[in-house]
DNA sequence: TAACTATATGAGCATTTAGTCATATTATAG
DNA sequence: CTATAATATGACTAAATGCTCATATAGTTA
């Protein structure tokens, strides 16, 4: 029971490991855009692309819904959102941080 | 500039996605602890947590300092143990929610 | 000093992942 | 019906990851 909840936390971390996919999260998390937009906002080949998002699908992060010719994914995890922003401000509070001691050297 | 960014958000992502890595976390996450009691929580190899340990030290996840002859690990970035316990109330509401949708059917 | 404990590291192997290209599939427009 | 556009998928290769076992490195204790 406790082992699946660490294999699915796992997957979603995973998923979102990677920087293309990260760039992806961070277009789409204000609402959906399809693929071919994304593509352009991150600077991937969209067949490319459509793996890193079918990875993201899969872990429950994205979800995914067809209007037309297009694919429109959207946040279905909104925790991951929250993570980078997270994220964001603790690696730039760690590097001030380091910018004082390196200050405090001279 | 931002690539930067989301190369190191992908970094610490990558670094918690693994189930031994999400497992040593929470074990560590109110208080540093050796490898050797990590591993007894965990229920893994110590060489091969060794090697989880310091890949979430290279990811800045994890800190560690040396005590006689234990090394002991904490957490260096709190943000991880908030999105693990993001995820959890996240997951939970997503399987109710799935349960709710199974129980209209019949 | 010698034996022991905790941790880290390297080699080797199997598995997974990422990227590219070519080829499906599906929907739209003419 | 045909041509076109958006997306997905399969085959392939290169690279990265994870595990196990053996060995190295500190630090401790007798």
């Amino acid at each position: 029971m406790e082992m699946l909840l660490y294999e699915k936390q796992a997957t979603i971390a995973k998923a979102i490991g990677h920087p293309v996919r990260v760039a992806a999260l961070k277009f789409v998390k204000d609402g959906e855009q399809c693929v071919c937009d994304i593509a352009k906002a991150v600077g991937t080949e969209r067949s490319n692309l459509s793996k890193h998002l079918s990875v993201m699908v899969n872990a429950g992060v994205l979800q995914s819904r067809k209007d037309g010719l297009k694919v429109m994914y959207r946040i279905k995890t909104p925790c991951v959102v929250k993570f980078l922003g997270c994220l964001k401000d603790c690696l730039k509070e760690q590097a001030a941080e380091q910018q004082k001691m390196l200050d405090a050297m001279e």
